[in-house]
DNA sequence: AATAATTATATCGTGCACGATGCAAATCCC
DNA sequence: GGGATTTGCATCGTGCACGATATAATTATT
């Protein structure tokens, strides 16, 4: 029953971030979507699907309220007028000081020692790749 | 960035055995349930939403779909008339027999091998329990 | 150049997941 | 025994996640 641990897993860490991202006015997905950005702006919607192995079913409208809260921005491409490019706005750059703090503390709850997290994630990568091309 | 890895491999998860329930009429969190009553038959409400750690808000909607389809009864218990007994009907209990296939082509899907499957749950649990608690 | 195939994104319908709220039954406390 | 509190479940509104479908722009083919 492995699927068992990675489904109730998954639900926990949300809901372990949702009181500190609602003083943000974030949800979690939100939240994790403006990370990618932080760590490179100006994105297709495509790719920021992609790093989340989600459609863009699911993200157009999680980016229309991530807009609505002025935290991005859309942009036509001019090379490729069918492309819509994800900017941050200046809000939305701001917001990543907050981040330092959220991380630090939800590593924290997890009881994990630096060893456990690093081994944590290898195995959650080999599964997913794993998985996703099978 | 810890939970990113949990967060795209639940999806990873999810998505991976899809194909496998919809032959069965049945969505991801409608088989994880239905483990449950499996492992042990003519639970409450409640008793299979702290065990997926979820609230009865998100339970009570998803044992109605299981119930319409005829896999679950819903049975006042005498003792305490609050309480729902959930119990598999005979066909719920018959869909028990496809379980081991899709578990071991799941497993196989995951490319970990035993240890590694054992030590990643391992490692979930300690971080659900840490991050739940904290 | 005209048509066909592909790509980027959006829209729609279903189902999960949550918090807030409501209600009835049980329990507590006096 | 009787009122306050707690417990078990349901309902409602919001947001995520998916597949199916639609539309417009680009690219490939003839």
């Amino acid at each position: 029953m492995f699927c068992y641990g990675i489904y109730t897993a998954s639900h926990v860490v949300n809901r372990a971030y949702t009181p500190h991202l609602t003083r943000l006015g974030l949800t979690y997905p939100q939240y994790i979507t403006l990370t990618l950005l932080w760590e490179r702006d100006a994105q297709m919607v495509t790719e920021i699907a992609a790093q989340l192995r989600m459609t863009t079913s699911t993200l157009t409208p999680l980016l229309k309220r991530l807009e609505t809260q002025g935290l991005i921005e859309r942009c036509q491409d001019t090379r490729d007028r069918r492309s819509v490019l994800i900017r941050l706005s200046p809000r939305g750059r701001a917001l990543q000081n907050e981040a330092p703090d959220i991380t630090a503390c939800m590593v924290d709850g997890t009881t994990l020692d630096g060893a456990e997290l690093h081994e944590l994630q290898r195995l959650l990568a080999k599964l997913s790749d794993g998985l996703a091309s099978s």
